[in-house]
DNA sequence: ATCTGAATTGCGAATAGTTCGCAATATGAT
DNA sequence: ATCATATTGCGAACTATTCGCAATTCAGAT
């Protein structure tokens, strides 16, 4: 099922927004911040971006990860993480086993939150060259 | 080796402050937020606490989590993560196997956030009656 | 113990990411 | 087409954190 299918299914509107950071989304392989979002969408105003992107993680549909206090998103397609160079950026996606958590019986509903970050090989050559 | 050893080896002058930040992280069996231990010192300005938290995570010497964008900090004596209830904050620590992060042959340097949320059988209990 | 230069502090102003209030508009059910 | 209401755009507001800078404190040398 499409995401604009699931979207109308929980009962949202339909808007040029909401398309609009769909399509960018699903056209981004990497991680991408509600900042640099609405730059590529200028149409469409800064406070629509950050309300469709907090409606898609309500809803589960975008995984979100936390980089110096700001949120990157990408969709939640699959389930995986990111490990992300502190040097420039570029991000690698790697799968996550969800019942690697289960274990936590005093908690329910369990959601977690992984990051990892690195130097990336491409900036270890540049630091050391 | 203490930490304040630890931070007068890395060059650190022993301050008032800093000292009463590591006091209490000391103490605190939980994580603490900027703000709150702030509030918990109030002779000391809320830039400091700020400036040391931010040394002694340069330093490696508190772990951090982010909750709905605060840092959360707690003294990295061993290595660990928490598990924090969404609804009161509640937090339980369980231990952290960095060796399984060693597979990202394409970075080096590797950091790594891990938090997992929940919601605790308080909270839970509380909801359901 | 005093001196001294550098590190650190406190203060208030500034920043950055995000949210909010509200009037105007777009959506989709009838 | 009409209508109720969900959503938008705009600017102002909020919150955690950082910054600039003068005043203070620290630690090492005398
Ligand atoms: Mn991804
Ligand atoms: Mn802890
Ligand atoms: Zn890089
Ligand atoms: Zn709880």
């Amino acid at each position: 099922m499409s995401i604009s299918t699931k979207l109308a299914k929980l009962g949202y509107k339909f808007t040029k927004p909401r398309l609009q950071v769909l399509n960018y989304l699903e056209k981004e392989k990497s991680l991408i911040s509600a900042r640099n979002l609405h730059k590529k969408i200028k149409a469409i105003d800064r406070a629509s971006v950050y309300r469709t992107l907090n409606l898609l993680e309500k809803e589960h549909l975008v995984n979100v990860e936390i980089i110096e206090k700001e949120k990157l998103y990408c969709l939640a397609d699959h389930p995986h993480h990111h490990i992300i160079c502190r040097k420039c950026g570029y991000a690698e996606e790697f799968d996550c086993d969800k019942n690697e958590f289960k274990k936590f019986y005093n908690f329910s509903n369990i959601h977690h939150q992984l990051t990892l970050t690195g130097i990336c090989n491409k900036c270890n050559t540049i630091t050391n060259e």
